[in-house]
DNA sequence: ACCTACCTTGGGAACGTTCCCATTTAGATT
DNA sequence: AATCTAAATGGGAACGTTCCCAAGGTAGGT
């Protein structure tokens, strides 16, 4: 017996069988051996602890059972809470991921493609953070499926899959509506390498000019984290009879305003506070913060779904849905006292 | 010219020499080419888009150039942020990482192990969450360099990297006693499957009682979360002239804590809580929650260093450390009034 | 009894690479 | 000038699998 795994033709041999015999035991023709044979390779392949080898098998055409993920920030919880949900569906349908995570670098983007391309993965979930479209329109016409998830890639023909974002806008715009507030400040990350982020400032600038709201937006730059005090002090001083709030467009913009409100001493309620993403933590920070929760799972299971069905030897289309719903959880930060 | 990917063959056919040379060209021994067959090759390369296949490299002997990475729970952000180091690592020393998350379920981690070993992975980092031993055993068999993080396999020899348990829950103790607690309730997850969690109390106990503290513990169950809050209250109630504080074994405890602080209307500070691993909500939650913070880069650094040594044709070692020193940060709600 | 058809099984080539070894060429030493 | 050594290059086998096609066997229909 050797220290190194077992093969296929030790396996045949012990089992007194042809190799073919056994990689079919081992594929999807399982049924066409007799059932004698079946047992026989069954109890060979246990006693080798033979296990296939999938480098042999990616490279002859049976395919890698690689799928390929490139998320922009893995620190980010709702990013992960996607990759949760992707891998809960890829392995599902028999599937492993390999997780790439780019630190929003655009180069780096560059380098896992090229990676992921030498592993021969079967499709790829792309979470971009630049604009790949020459790669990725190299990787679609070697017949590699793609799934962009959140946010597109310009001049790409893929599906995009993700909150829906007009929805979402409106749902919290009408929520804040309900609660009284008619002024609002919306709080982002830089829209210009996310389409949903400019999806989201678009729908809000729309919607709350057809709402008749008063309303201002505000840009957080990575680079300078603390212009954004200024510019809601200014907000949550300004002399107004209305109630005023704030919509943060993702977890990134929730968690820098929370800091700036406590910077501040502003208390939330008084000055209306909702978020996109619903996080850990937002329960905890008193009175609450209201959110906007995304159903990551069924987001990841979608984006499976939508690879799959771009495989060619797939019969049946599994049903995709591209732009989902979020639910609103209500807590204190968007109650107005009085 | 082909919509597939091109081979190595036909770089050679275009740069008019041998597969070999191209092969070279890729691999460790490019030096050995002259300048003039080296740039020939670089250009036909380019003009190809060729890119090696890893798969035919990973079957015939050159080595996959994969490490396979197991998480217990992938939405714990400590663990995300330890996945962030290693891939960092891994990437540096020219690997790609496949991440495998088991939520803590012995029998996922079966199944990924076994999807790990026919990719033919050539290091694993394993966060386990049972007692994989005999699997373990095997690969270690089969030459696939093992390192452990954070939890180690019983009967199993390989080196376990992670936090300095030991010097943690002194740290967390000195601080605590410095700040006037002298009565402590010890919070932690059940114990049993991870030998963190196993160091940290067992040091809790020795610690508490060098120290002449009032100690007591609370193993948190996932099955029956509220079961907490009593004992807590019980804690918080029970009459005393020494102030008291609760110090939480991980992020989930700490996050179960503030739940239950906030639940009985109980403030931290006049009651004390300290955490091991920081969160992005700790200064959030006021007064800000005292923890102590792993240093995750470092850890997942030194978990690829630990892998890397393991392969045989390595010339030096690298400098490995196994146990790691948190950092504390200290904010109210460990500040005792008056 | 024979042909046809199907079901089961096995042999061989191919996938794209790396590695071993053989060959060529050039430079150095006697 | 002849030989030796080292460097540069190429040819072929091997890695473990899948797929194509052929071969043998068993039935059913004529």
């Amino acid at each position: 017996m050797s220290s190194s795994r077992a093969t296929l033709i030790e396996v045949a041999k012990l089992a007194g069988t042809s190799k073919t015999s056994v990689s079919r035991f081992f594929g999807p023709e399982r049924d066409k051996l007799s059932s004698v044979l079946q047992s026989r390779i069954e109890q060979a392949a246990q006693s080798l602890g033979y296990q296939p080898n999938l480098m042999a098998r990616g490279l002859k055409g049976g395919g890698s059972r690689l799928l390929g993920m490139l998320v922009a920030d893995i620190r980010n919880p709702f990013s992960v809470a996607i990759v949760h949900g992707v891998e809960l569906a890829a392995r599902a349908h028999g599937y492993s991921l390999i997780v790439c995570n780019t630190d929003n670098d655009p180069e780096q983007e560059q380098k896992h493609l090229a990676s992921l391309a030498a592993y021969q993965v079967e499709g790829l979930i792309i979470n971009a953070a630049g604009q790949p479209e020459p790669q990725l329109q190299a990787l679609m016409k070697g017949g590699i499926p793609l799934a962009l998830l959140d946010r597109e890639v310009r001049q790409l023909d893929a599906k995009v899959i993700g909150l829906d974002n007009v929805l979402a806008i409106d749902m919290a715009l009408d929520h804040l509506v309900q609660q009284g507030y008619r002024s609002v400040l919306y709080v982002s990350e830089t829209p210009e390498h996310a389409s949903a982020r400019l999806e989201r400032l678009k729908r809000f600038n729309q919607q709350a000019e057809a709402l008749g709201l008063d309303s201002q937006t505000l840009v957080l730059s990575s680079l300078a984290e603390h212009s954004a005090i200024p510019i809601l002090k200014a907000f949550a001083e300004h002399p107004t009879t209305v109630p005023k709030a704030v919509l943060c467009a993702n977890g990134n913009a929730t968690l820098a305003m929370v800091r700036s409100f406590q910077h501040l001493g502003l208390a939330m309620g008084p000055l209306g506070l909702i978020g996109i993403d619903e996080l850990d933590w937002c329960e905890l920070v008193l009175p609450g913060i209201t959110t906007l929760a995304q159903p990551t799972d069924v987001i990841g299971h979608a984006a499976i779904a939508c690879l799959l069905n771009q495989f060619p030897q797939r019969a049946r289309e599994l049903p995709v849905q591209y732009r989902h719903p979020p639910t609103l959880i209500t807590r204190g930060s968007t109650t107005f006292p009085g």
